[in-house]
DNA sequence: CTTATGTGCAACTCCAGAGTTGCACATGAG
DNA sequence: CTCATGTGCAACTCTGGAGTTGCACATAAG
């Protein structure tokens, strides 16, 4: 689970696919769609869509010639309960090394 | 809030700078004694952590001639939090989408 | 049938950033 | 004081990945 983290987050580092994200939030569409509404090219949507798609954030159907995408908002709140987790944990750790320094003096 | 978290996802798609931050995650520590327990250089280590710093997940402290660094784990829930809503919107509204294509169809 | 539109594959450019080495400087430890 | 240890700054290499163009092919639309 933690181990897949960085994949994704690798997804998610890139701006021109949180515009696709954000995009594909309001509903699905095709990747010549995309690109007619983002200034890159075609190709470079598709490459962009392979990797959502890679990580789950993404995915697709066919329907007649086209191939749309939808975005998935269960895989992102799936990372959202992975993140939070961890993020408690630290902070548990660290307060617990602050009392015991306090206390130690 | 929207528009900086592909600089934290950046910061996070790095696995050597998650390495540090389960590093760190178990308690604070200097550059250098970083450098010591991963096989990457000091100066490599001290890079990582500027970028951890700037987004909020790593903050820092002189201790004497040492800089000590520790995880803020309260910044990976913020960013959690921010996950979550936007993947709940994103399911509300595809759901929307398909119960009219339904009802249309 | 003919054509416009949507896809897939491949080769190429380009640059950010991950990691390195080297050196200079500061300061706690002995 | 002397020395080991921790930092800071700079220049350099090198690979991954974002974006492009070009071409071939498939198929809905007219």
């Amino acid at each position: 689970m933690i181990e897949s983290l960085p994949k994704v987050f690798s997804a998610l580092a890139d701006d021109t696919r949180w515009r696709i994200l954000a995009r594909l939030g309001e509903g699905p569409a095709s990747a010549s769609a995309l690109a007619r509404e983002l200034p890159v090219s075609r190709q470079a949507i598709v490459k962009h869509l392979d990797v959502l798609r890679a990580v789950g954030l993404v995915e697709s159907q066919e329907r007649g010639r086209e191939v749309v995408y939808r975005a998935v908002g269960g895989r992102l709140s799936d990372v959202a309960r992975d993140l939070e987790r961890i993020g408690s944990v630290w902070e548990q750790r660290l307060s617990r090394i602050k009392h015991m320094a306090e206390r130690d003096g």
